[in-house]
DNA sequence: CGATTCTTTGAAAACAGTCAATCTGTGTGG
DNA sequence: CCACACAGATTGACTGTTTTCAAAGAATCG
């Protein structure tokens, strides 16, 4: 299951063989079933997660106990709450699987090394920061400015894969909108 | 004008005076009067900016040519298109001033320079980032979830200064409402 | 099959957007 | 100093969209 890891470590970062072997000590393989939490709301984030298959959702409970959705990943992504792996503080937010997922688990220190010893992944964890924010921006730009119909037709065309797999009361919650005017939305949009 | 960022320098990232004297060589001063662009749409970001003084915001203009604000910033933020800047693309944003403004301007190059030359700057920087994704993903979170009267409350108490220098209109731009429906939730507000 | 999850639909109510008009304060130029 | 223009804020009436609630219809899974 490292093997999908490497694949991608050399292809985006370029990495050699003996990378890799540091990289293969520290990690733990874990997999969830379906519904299977990551990270529960409270718990430290003390890991940062490459999916080498299946599906995760990173989501908030609001006070009125409705549940929103902030991330989506799946395979070749990583998934992790960096608000709280980053400050080690008791983390806001919930991680499950949408899907029977397979993970490979760096720890906060040991991935800090990693970046120390080989620059190269420091540069491409650089880049997927930049990109990552990139994304935030664009995502809250769509927040502010488009219909409930433009999102819809945005988020299929940026993310084909991940509705195809996901249902759709999630991409809802997502996009910030309710289920019903989704279903609505959609229906109007398959003209 | 170059003082109040020397102690911002200080005391956020603790530089010395020989590394206060590393920046000052590459910072450039600006001047931006009130309705002037620092960048328009098309134009690469070549620059960070320091605000010394005044208030910035940076927006994007829709299809309808209705202007939606990403982002504002007063004295002792940061500003610049971070996407235009970091992949040397044309910008699809705009960024002009709100109030009379003092800019402090350092190029791309030297910045780099700088963060290698003085890591405490450069772990400066990173810290800056984890928060600037923090406030977005947060920000995210409000645009899905919140009420147009629950976005203007949290608004005012995370940004009271803004929310004092900005004319409204361009608050209800931010949080994604018309003016009329912001100006009305304000009255309802004080109650 | 039976249970659960997911999606759709309808009708009513709440909400937000638009348009048009008015009101306010500020600043500029005559 | 006044008149005027301009940017900003507010208000009312109307329209359109979205949410909510309730119910029922698919689809999936053990």
């Amino acid at each position: 299951m490292f093997k999908s890891f490497a694949a991608y470590l050399v292809e985006k970062a370029g990495l050699t063989n003996e990378e890799l072997k540091l990289v293969e000590d520290v990690t733990v393989v874990k997999k969830l079933r379906k519904r299977q939490y990551l990270l529960q709301e409270g718990d430290i984030c003390h890991y940062n997660c490459f999916i080498a298959k299946g599906c995760l959702r990173l989501y908030r409970i609001g006070k009125d106990g409705s549940e929103h959705i902030l991330r989506f990943a799946v395979e070749n992504w990583w998934m992790s709450d960096y608000e709280s792996y980053n400050s080690s503080r008791p983390s806001k937010s919930n991680i499950d699987a949408l899907e029977n997922s397979e993970l490979l688990l760096i720890e906060k220190q040991n991935l800090n090394a990693l970046f120390k010893a080989i620059p190269k992944l420091q540069i491409f964890k650089e880049r997927l920061e930049t990109k990552n924010f990139d994304v935030s921006q664009n995502r809250i730009l769509s927040n502010i400015s488009e219909t409930a119909e433009e999102k819809y037709d945005n988020f299929i065309k940026a993310y084909p894969e991940i509705y195809r797999r996901v249902p759709l009361h999630m991409i809802a919650s997502y996009l910030g909108v309710s289920r019903e005017t989704l279903s609505r939305v959609r229906q109007q949009y398959a003209r």
